[in-house]
DNA sequence: AACCGTCTCAACCGCTCATGT
DNA sequence: TACATGAGCGGTTGAGACGGT
């Protein structure tokens, strides 16, 4: 639609990585950080689209990705940040350090959706399964290819006003390339989720949900309507388990704390 | 051993969003 | 402000692996 393609498709090649190409990407990364991934492929003499090595990188070939299975805690991790925000798997991407908004995207279709399903919880909803019809909701039938796509998910945010309401908390910018959860602003691994060194970072679970415009002034008494939420509290983890959005109450948030989920509540 | 159905996951596609001019 | 461009996201596809018969 009076969109130029975004690669010469006729001069691109498609379908599984050669050992080879990724020796060049990789070689070309190492080398010149994640630059333009537009000019990117001609740069490293490889014959891909730009948005296929951003692909590859992303989801294959980063250095700091996780391999291997799910563990229990990431399961119920995923299970509670889905409840939350839907389908945004980049934004739950950004709470599992090492994984991949694909990998997770297709750890939940290949097995949580079961898995929900099987404790009578509808993957969608995150409601009890009504009946014996509430399996029909876009259940784990993904193959299906009439599946439409699932209605927008009751309580997570609004696809439009994630980028408004999901301000979040951002660490201090890392000019160091090599950091491979440098995003550019805005990423899949999740506006810094992880350290250079792997850790988590909880405070990137300080998700600000006020409306409007990042807080950028200090805070002259916040009331408490429009305080950012402290999302770790809700899933769990408040109390130095993982979150420290306590201790950064100091700084410009006081932070606002939903109840915590009891075992076996979802929203 | 051969066939067939199912499952998994890497990769693609089309779209939206962010940014620059 | 409007438009162009590039990056990123989420849904979908398809090849290969796997398991059952």
């Amino acid at each position: 639609m009076g969109r130029s393609p975004c690669c010469e498709k006729a001069h691109t090649n498609k379908g599984a990585w050669t050992k080879e190409e990724d020796q060049r990407l990789i070689a070309y990364i190492r080398a010149h950080g994640e630059g333009c991934w537009r000019s990117l492929p001609k740069a490293a003499g490889l014959l891909r689209c730009g948005k296929s090595c951003r692909l590859r990188w992303m989801n294959y070939l980063r250095p700091d990705l996780k391999r291997g299975n799910f563990t229990d805690d990431e399961d119920e991790l995923i299970i509670r940040l889905h409840s939350l925000l839907g389908n945004k798997w980049s934004l739950i991407a950004g709470q599992l350090p090492g994984r991949t908004d694909n990998e997770i995207k297709n750890y939940w279709n290949t097995h949580i959706k079961r898995k929900l399903l099987a404790r009578g919880i509808d993957p969608q909803t995150h409601r009890a399964l009504l009946g014996g019809n509430a399996a029909s909701s876009g259940d784990g039938a993904p193959r299906n290819k009439s599946t439409r796509p699932a209605p927008p998910h009751p309580t997570a945010v609004p696809a439009k006003a994630t980028s408004a309401i999901f301000a979040v908390t951002k660490p201090p910018p890392v000019p160091d390339r090599d950091s491979s959860d440098y995003d550019g602003g805005r990423s899949s691994s999740g506006g810094g989720t992880t350290t250079s060194t792997g850790e988590p970072r909880c405070p990137d679970l300080n998700l600000d949900l006020s409306v409007g415009p990042t807080p950028s002034s200090p805070p002259a008494e916040t009331p408490t309507s429009q305080r950012p939420v402290c999302l770790c509290y809700h899933l769990g983890f408040r109390g130095g388990e993982a979150c420290s959005c306590q201790a950064d109450s100091s700084g410009p948030h006081e932070f606002t704390y939903f109840r915590p989920l009891e075992r076996g509540q979802y929203i």
